[in-house]
DNA sequence: CTGAGATCCTGGGGGC
DNA sequence: TGCCCCCAGGATCTCA
């Protein structure tokens, strides 16, 4: 489900709401979804722990905690953090937080993909690739990520050992942004064109976190609110739809097992 | 190391 | 209505 702008704009709500905040209650409703790195039960390890920060690196939240440990999560493809006043009733609810003043966290994921794991020190979102939006992710810096490699650009972008935080969506938006057809070789790609689309990823990114994100199927913040992107898509689920710029059918393809969407005529 | 494919799950939508 | 097949915003593991 969820991409960059989408975790960050989960984080930012969860970072006004649940910052400084003391964990009084655990509830683990699907043991299957909470991984514990620690010794002790999960539960009562987690529990009395106060809430220091929550950040975003590439798709995972990164709740530091009090002791200095964290509690990290992924939504994977259905995963959801809520917060509420009180706890709403939720056949998918995998694991709950009460806080001492009040309130909830409810962790939600219909197809369990997701994960929540208690760690020392938040190691599990290690070995990721650079941040997009890190001013250090110059043209120069994705010129490097792509150097020498025969895989399809499309399959690259996606590769989160490379690039940190693109997803299906925003990897078919910057590629069309940008010109270029998804299956090209991310090795071939011309300095022009990887500035193009370096500009093209940040643009993307940027745009869709000013829109809170992309709700297509059921996404919503952490506050329950869907996000605005969706309906600015260019080529992301528009197969057989006119391209908003030059009116030819978007085509759709599957590359590296995903749903790959462009515009044959100005994607080369 | 690289790249391709299967796999983990559940639910929604389309075709018949 | 019901059934079957395909599809889904992701990452990880195995294999060649």
């Amino acid at each position: 489900m969820p991409e960059l702008p989408e975790v960050e704009t989960i984080v930012r709500g969860l970072a006004r709401a649940v910052s400084g905040r003391r964990i009084a209650e655990v509830r683990v409703e699907m043991a299957g979804s909470v991984v514990n790195d620690l010794p002790g039960d999960f539960a009562e390890t987690l529990r009395g722990e106060r809430i220091e920060s929550v950040t975003r690196r590439a798709k995972f939240v990164v709740m530091r905690l009090g002791s200095g440990r964290a509690l990290t999560v992924h939504l994977r493809m259905t995963g959801r953090l809520i917060v509420e006043a009180q706890p709403q009733e939720d056949a998918y609810s995998r694991l709950r937080l009460r806080f001492e003043d009040g309130g909830w966290l409810r962790f939600s994921d219909v197809r369990r993909f997701g994960r929540v794991r208690l760690t020392a020190d938040g190691a599990w979102a290690a070995g990721l690739g650079p941040e997009p939006l890190d001013p250090a992710f110059t043209p120069e810096a994705l010129r490097g990520l792509l150097e020498g490699r025969r895989t399809p650009i499309k399959s690259l972008l996606l590769d989160q050992s490379r690039l940190a935080g693109v997803g299906n969506i925003y990897a078919c938006e910057a590629l069309y942004l940008a010109g270029i057809h998804p299956k090209r070789r991310a090795g071939g790609l011309s300095k022009a064109r990887v500035e193009r689309l370096h500009a093209a990823l940040i643009r993307v990114l940027g745009r869709a976190i000013r829109m809170r994100g992309s709700s297509i199927d059921d996404y919503v913040d952490a506050e329950g609110l869907r996000g605005g992107f969706q309906n600015t898509l260019a080529v992301y689920g528009r197969e057989g739809l006119s391209c908003r710029r030059c009116h030819a059918p978007i085509k759709r393809v599957t590359l590296a097992q995903r749903g790959t969407f462009y515009c044959p005529r100005c994607q080369r």
